[in-house]
DNA sequence: TCAACTTTGTGCACACGTTCACAAGTGCCT
DNA sequence: AGGCACTTGTGAACGTGTGCACAAAGTTGA
């Protein structure tokens, strides 16, 4: 009861994070995937309404987004293009080269080596792992694969800042605290487990599985929708099965 | 100053989204996955607590997650496992099978054709497409692959849901197009291009090149951090900048 | 030079999401 | 029965993200 009023934080000695917010980094990608196909296609200069339809977002968005990065913008013109994409590039530290590691070498991380130009510019895939015998050896995407238990001295040998996780669930923690252990402090992780990390290890997880299931959710919705306005003209019949019902149920 | 008060809206005529928050809809599948291995190992009863930390979440972010659902635990207890499982399944709309199509067999196709078992219960491959005739006609992952040419014949015949655009980014919108004409509302996009649908379609995308660029930049944030405090050791220097230390000081 | 027009960058209000803290229940033990 | 330990569900504060609307700043044309 009597608990110490917590004290209502006159100065939230709020440092001021002078990073870029997340959301935008989120979005750098798209916008400087955007004004690469633009630059394909000969435009020099482009305003933030067609930068942002090109993006699908809303223009007000992508001008403050930009504006997290600096002032590169033209009032009256527009953004130069290629300037846009050195300064976003430069941001994200595409200026630079990270090399890739990827582990688990099955259907997925097959396609994952052999994508290689998808990968655009600032990725070197620079060394295949796995844990099967009858797959270690062969040449993917021109590397070797190489037993996963050299993993420690690869990514020792080709300075891997970046570990690619492809391979089942059930080895995905292992092969991810191998890859921590050995000094990687970026992950990407396509198994689906939620992988756990110290702290300063970033992981990013993309799941087919997952944005199958949130798509289900909205079309589920959908059709929850357009039966029950159908149903709703003709005959009585509570037969809406779907949330319907359920909100009764609970 | 004299300005009208922008009238504090007595009534604001909220309509009360009835619906799940976008950010909890895109965590249940993660529960569901740690609720589907704690099954399987035998747990029937599981508190907010530790299912949050098997989803990697913060407790408080898991339950009021789940009170958008009902009220499904029982205080002092927990959540039962299997009626939880059930609950996140119905809501995401698993209970009904949602029948997919892969546009584009090459590499990722192929993969994701493969992956059968990785496609949780509530998902059924149930046709293949692809442009190239040298491709056509052979059979993946059990399935037969037909030519493109008769992608609205099989969105018709197999009462296709949701549609898996694999292909390379240059015939994407077009592949979008038509599904979304054959009267497919869900799309999955792995190509790297920006969809653009009418208004009720929903597009969700997949993209390794953004995934790695979001890394791209953490890491390199954590790199110039780390130079900015290699090189203020000797000197003075009031370089460290607030929270910046704070984060590598953790 | 000046006015008309275009487009950026941003202040502001609002909506959404997260976290804290605790009242309201539930089970167990005496 | 009653007290104790535990856990859920949620009100409220806080922080982040979004969108509008407009001043500032630039260009074009006369």
């Amino acid at each position: 009861m009597s608990t110490q009023r917590p004290a209502p934080l006159v100065r939230p000695a709020r440092p001021l994070r002078q990073g870029i917010p997340d959301a935008t980094v989120a979005r750098l990608p798209v916008y400087l995937r955007a004004l690469t196909s633009l630059a394909e296609h000969g435009v020099e200069t482009v305003s933030s309404e067609e930068l942002a339809a090109a993006a699908g977002v809303g223009s007000a968005k992508l001008r403050k987004d930009l504006s997290h990065l600096g002032s590169y913008g033209t009032r009256g013109v527009g953004y130069e293009v290629d300037y846009l994409v050195y300064q976003i590039s430069r941001e994200l530290g595409l200026t630079q080269d990270w090399r890739v590691a990827i582990v688990g070498v099955g259907n997925l991380g097959h396609a994952l080596a052999n994508y290689g130009g998808f990968v655009s510019r600032g990725f070197t895939i620079a060394a295949l792992l796995d844990a099967d015998p009858a797959i270690v050896g062969e040449t993917v995407g021109g590397l070797p694969v190489r037993p996963v238990a050299e993993l420690e001295a690869v990514v020792e040998a080709e300075d891997i800042h970046i570990g690619v996780v492809a391979t089942p669930a059930s080895a995905a923690q292992e092969v991810c605290d191998r890859l921590v252990g050995a000094g990687v402090t970026s992950v990407l992780n396509f198994a689906p487990v939620v992988l756990v990390v110290p702290d300063p290890v970033m992981v990013r997880k993309v799941d087919l599985s997952t944005e199958l299931q949130i798509l289900a959710f909205h079309e589920q919705r959908r059709m929850a929708t357009r039966l029950a306005l159908d149903v709703s003209s003709p005959a009585v019949e509570s037969a809406v099965s779907g949330s319907g019902a359920a909100e009764v149920a609970r």
